[in-house]
DNA sequence: CAAGCGATCCTCT
DNA sequence: GAGGATCGCTTGA
């Protein structure tokens, strides 16, 4: 059941605005003992860690839960919001925090499985969102510094998009300036892009 | 120890 | 579809 060949640890090292594009149409891909789930990324922001007030490690703030942004390019970075769960890919040189989140993506393998982890829901609700996404597909601090080259949690190749939209970040008003840099990707017209 | 914070979900229209 | 209540961890004092 399991014929997904994670991507290539070379994927993760390119400038994290590229790589924010780039990681539009792979996959995600979550094992765990009930099963596969996996859904195409769709939606993803870039937030490059120094120079950007909307980032955790914005100036270099450096705590226990920043710490994996300064790991190297590929690393696994969930972060608790709340109530949920959001999970990064880590990128940039080692020492430099920028990481790309993920925001949405459209179900593949595995939806039975993500219904019963999400509950009574629609389709479209099902992984269009951050914290969605992370609990239909299993995702949580477990996953914390892995990285996304094997199993449990990794990245494979997926389609490529016909059309990429391009705008400002969600849910970041108290960003000052940093607020509408363009730095949000999502495949056009794509139904489980979060908005 | 208190406050702030964003995503989700619920309810109502 | 839109707006408001809720939820609980991290941070900084």
């Amino acid at each position: 059941m399991n014929n997904y060949k994670p991507i290539g640890n070379g994927f993760f090292e390119q400038p994290t605005l590229t790589l924010a594009r780039n990681l539009l149409g792979c996959l995600l891909v979550k094992e765990m003992d009930e099963g596969i789930a996996s859904g195409f990324i769709v939606e993803t922001e870039a937030y490059c860690g120094p120079l950007d007030k909307a980032a955790h490690s914005f100036n270099n703030r450096r705590t226990k839960r920043t710490e994996v942004m300064f790991a190297e390019a590929g690393n696994v970075y969930t972060y608790l919001m709340h109530t949920h769960c959001l999970v990064n890919v880590v990128s940039g040189a080692v020492d430099t925090p920028e990481a790309v989140l993920i925001r949405a993506v459209e179900p593949y393998e595995g939806i039975d499985l993500m219904f019963e982890r999400r509950g009574d829901t629609t389709m479209k609700n099902l992984t269009s969102g951050p914290g969605k996404l992370t609990k239909a597909l299993g995702i949580n601090m477990t996953d914390y510094g892995r990285r996304f080259d094997e199993p449990p949690i990794y990245i494979a190749s997926g389609f490529t998009p016909n059309d990429i939209s391009i705008g400002p970040r969600i849910g970041i008003p108290n960003s000052e300036e940093a607020k509408d840099y363009p730095w949000r990707f999502w495949v056009t017209g794509n139904a489980y892009v979060s908005r």
